[in-house]
DNA sequence: ATATAATTTTAGGCTAATCTAAAAAATATA
DNA sequence: TATATTTTTTAGATTAGCCTAAAATTATAT
């Protein structure tokens, strides 16, 4: 009953894991293909393979959904790829926008006994650096409540960046450009009609930031 | 003229390289296959490509030497092993026979960042939970000297242990039930000339090891 | 409802890494 | 030296994961 999961399909299961959390049901083949940078057809092979091995259902020309299985494993490989990222900064001393590649490939490593030694030394961290919240050994997640994206804020209200939608590097750098960081106070002075940018006031500074920048910053309104 | 490498070829170049060790000149095909538990037609296979990049002088029939690039690349796939080991004893408190297969696959992440700020995270260690020397970020090793296996000590004489030359859990965990561990003060009473057994005095208590184990104990002369 | 467009699957191939069995070469033995 | 044994290489398959191109299916627009 227990079969052997490799790295390529913990990456397609954390890929559908991570598709499915915008609530369509059943996530499309070329949805994976695009965020997995494959093709679909590569896509329609593994989905079968997956849906024998029990880790997702498949139904021909209507996408996957992950079964209990299948999301248990996404979420433990979610799980170490947060876990090593708090470990890159924390005990590294890397950036945040250093860590993303390093973990991608750190949360490959097979080994429940390392993953949960490795929560304990770092102090059962919650959130990664981006924000973003870790998975127990169970493989449960806090779902953040309370929180909605800075582009959703209403004009005049105060919030905390509590994440970030995007952890790429360029993105993290720019941010940083803004002297944006998590756990930064922002109040949204402004809106404008026509490129949909924010006015913003950070330490007491006024900034003007796009409206694709507001699309990645998760915030908690005071 | 930069070649990728990937976590197949760095176990073909980090069995070379020990096989190497054995001053012999030439490592035979037949060699290699068995320490990496493959066949040998494989291995031909992959001597003809690691010869194409440059990274093995391979000669039919005549097996093969590593390059100098190939050198430098199995000695950076040691220095992560042990370093890892490291980590994983002094940092997450694994016991000594329990990081080896850990260790198997963190040896393959690959950032030369992550290596050099990990070493200095564990305070630049020299050597691994087995006594086996670190490489250096150049790839310089330090070939321990004055250092012999305990089946080759004098009857009579004092050592100190410094080091396994079998680094498996089953190996460790008999060590241990002998109360034998790095740095523990041997002496030699006596090898028995029926079946090589030794009669050894270790925390003033005197016990027998059979030769196989002598034979893989290495040792530092008082 | 039909035609067009978009999506998805299938068919057939490719590469890396492995295998078994057969052939070739080197080594040991008589 | 000639023969037998061992080692190594080659030939031909297999598997996972990927690809392109064509066919099938579903979705959209008149
Ligand atoms: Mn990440
Ligand atoms: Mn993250
Ligand atoms: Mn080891
Ligand atoms: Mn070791």
């Amino acid at each position: 009953m227990r079969h052997f999961i490799n790295h390529t399909e913990e990456n397609y299961l954390k890929a559908i894991y991570s598709l499915s959390q915008k609530p369509n049901q059943g996530v499309s083949t070329n949805a994976i293909a695009k965020s997995l940078d494959t093709k679909a057809s590569s896509v329609t092979d593994m989905m079968q393979k997956l849906a024998e091995k029990g880790l997702v259902s498949y139904k021909k020309y209507y996408g996957v959904q992950l079964t209990s299985s299948g999301q248990l494993i996404a979420l433990n490989t979610i799980r170490k790829h947060r876990l090593w990222e708090v470990f890159l900064v924390d005990k590294l001393s890397f950036n945040w926008d250093e860590v993303h590649e390093i973990a991608e490939q750190l949360e490959h490593i097979q080994s429940s006994e390392l993953t949960n030694r490795l929560d304990i030394f770092l102090g059962n961290p919650k959130f990664d650096p981006h924000g973003d919240p870790i998975p127990n050994s169970q493989g449960e997640i806090e779902n953040y409540h309370d929180t909605l994206l800075l582009s959703e804020l209403e004009i005049g209200a105060f919030c905390t960046l509590v994440g970030v939608a995007d952890s790429s590097s360029v993105f993290l750098k720019h941010l940083e450009k803004s002297q944006l960081k998590l756990g930064s106070e922002i109040r949204l002075i402004n809106v404008f009609e026509y490129d949909r940018s924010l006015s913003i006031e950070v330490a007491n500074i006024q900034r003007s930031i796009s409206n694709r920048v507001a699309d990645n910053l998760i915030v908690k309104p005071l």
